[in-house]
DNA sequence: TGCAATAGCTAGACCGGTTTAGTAAGACAG
DNA sequence: CTGTCTTACTAAACCGGTCTAGCTATTGCA
């Protein structure tokens, strides 16, 4: 015989199909004798549920959607997303969800999926990350009508629920720091210029710059890979007037500009600051070690599946949430610039200034 | 109203919902005509299939599994997960198949999400990683009767399709490289013991040692963590005659490793060459880059993918496959020893001698 | 004692597809 | 003109659950 069904287990113990449904399902309407039989000869039978027969009842599917729109090769390179993932998964596991992984081409075809796994019933709700400047994705999830968690925010109106965090703040904190041990000149080497937290950033450099009076404060876009890193970084040093710090918005590429660096003879962070917004494995096991912004993407991961599920289970009113502001991680790669004197304030303590070669 | 569903376009279109059944899924039964007009008003219905509806008859669910027993933070750390992932996606979604991923804890938990998603009919295969020396799971895929790849073999008798690059050829590779520019002292850092790769590798390294005649040849096991690799080379590092070349099992150990030489003042490639036994941008962008092995996760996970489908779609008599053996890709973190000669053989014209500092 | 309420259960409709058995009409051979 | 075969289609069963309406026996209460 193949997998038990219900009609298996209700001829076995004498009753209907019906209450066999009630009693796996704990609800009321049979007695507490006749629950504990049937469930010790499902238990016998060794039965499990038929997920597509729930489904087709309009009941969970037990998994949620992430879609995202980039080059599949480009995925593995972003410590980023396996990271956000390995944080969705620690709860998502938890909870015996499942997550539905997509990677397509462009948002079109985002949009396409959102559309085919709604309409299946695959999932009970999604993911949506790289949040946009004017997003036509957020238009589209609410007519569909599923549960959705946006990475990146805040909202402006209704939409889905959105979990953020203060990437204006964060970038304040690093040229302030910059500013203090007496850089006057830093570049930002941003990422895709059309997504929200980019053009955040970016606007946070300029009017940090202005308030502090800062002699300049360039922004790069870039697509996020260490080529583009790499290459901006080359052009930048090859400056005559070079700066002497530059934030990068990613760690692949911060890496990628330590190496150039390197290659160019500057001494980091003798001549050069270098420091990333983003913290991972990679940022600590360079030499040396990068200042870094350090974003628990993992608690970002756990936290955006939490209030996904609360989302689902209709739990509360959770509205848009703030994760806690990055802090900066001050490590090797920063010290005050060779010229420079530091405007007033001590450098931060755990500055290690000695510059010595690997 | 909300989603169409086949009979709303039945009654629509003047015909019965078999039909509708028919003309949507190409197959003979009705007229050309008929198929037509049918195609047209499900199109202007905007309908899709419910996936739930289908499995229930016992169709496909298009989608594959894959079930990772690691912890779930160390995941984002392997570049190998994240790329492997890139190489499946870039297949699956060419062929509009989801994956279905799931981390958990332990090889039973894992045994328990293949029962679970089996019988619950949420996939029509799976792959398999991480191979282990007598792996329980494979007679439980066995059992259960879905379609399956595993990476990693090659394999004795039968169970499911196999896929896998040779292990003990690339290592060899590397320690006749190695050998060839004069070392004499090497040593391993490996991966988890009980996986089958590991072994492999070990073995092979100590063939190598013995047939070259090698002064040492030390494997010693680790978990993977950049951790584990940095305290391991500072181990090996600290000892009276200490190897003159490490091979690490992956790109995130090595570049642990090539930080733990730099804080102890030992130069690379000067007094120690380091081998990273997987390529990845990180293996690129560090300084010196490391000499690694090119193995190309990416077209593994395409691999893997195309064979998974391909099983599933009972395509033919695709037996195991190996993959290219990956080449050895000489940066700038080899070089021959400081005090050593080379053994007879020059140096590979690639090796940039010069040990320019950082 | 009589009637309503309730607990405990059954029968069967239902979800949205696929698939099989059956039917009506037309084509063709003898 | 009859019998058979094929084509194009319909009606209904089926997959494995959930859920509602309804039935029966017991309990509660006046």
């Amino acid at each position: 015989m193949g997998r038990p069904t219900i009609a298996d287990i209700a001829r076995r113990a004498g009753v209907s199909k019906g209450a066999v449904s009630f009693a796996l399902n704990g609800r009321p309407g049979v007695s507490e004798a006749t629950r504990a039989r049937i469930l010790q000869v499902a238990e016998e039978m060794n039965w499990r549920p038929h997920s597509a027969a729930r489904a087709l009842g309009g009941a969970r599917s037990d998994a949620v959607g992430l879609v995202i729109a980039r080059p599949a090769r480009t995925i593995g390179v972003e410590p980023f997303f396996s990271q956000l993932l390995s944080g969705l998964q620690a709860v998502l596991s938890a909870h015996s969800v499942a997550l539905h992984l997509m990677v397509v081409e462009d948002t079109a075809a985002e949009i396409e999926v959102y559309r085919r796994w709604t309409s299946e019933h695959r999932v009970d709700g999604f993911i949506v990350v790289d949040l946009q400047l004017r997003d036509p994705r957020l238009a589209v999830l609410d007519a569909l009508g599923l549960p959705a968690v946006v990475l990146g925010g805040p909202g402006k109106g209704a939409g889905p629920l959105r979990i953020w965090a203060d990437d204006r703040e964060a970038m304040l904190s690093i040229v302030d720091y910059l500013a203090a041990i007496g850089h006057r000149r830093i570049a930002h080497l941003a990422g895709l210029p059309h997504f929200q937290h980019t053009q955040r950033r970016i606007r946070a450099l300029r009017d940090a710059s202005r308030r502090l009076g800062l002699e300049e404060a360039l922004s790069v876009p870039t697509d996020f890979s260490d080529a583009e890193g790499a290459a901006a970084t080359r052009t930048l040093l090859s400056r005559p007037r070079r700066p002497t710090a530059i934030v990068y918005d990613s760690d692949v590429m911060a890496v990628a500009g330590l190496g150039v660096a390197g290659e160019m003879g500057v001494a980091v962070p003798g001549e050069l600051s270098i420091v990333s917004f983003d913290d991972s494995v990679l940022a600590r096991i360079v030499h040396p070690p990068l200042t870094a912004l350090s974003r628990d993407t993992f608690a970002l991961g756990e936290q955006v599946a939490r209030s996904l599920l609360a989302v689902i289970d209709d739990a509360g009113p959770d509205r848009d949430l703030q994760m806690p502001t990055p802090r900066l991680t001050v490590r090797e790669s920063t010290s005050p610039p060779a010229g420079g004197s530091p405007a007033g304030v001590n450098s931060t303590g755990t500055v290690d200034s000695a510059s010595e070669p690997v």
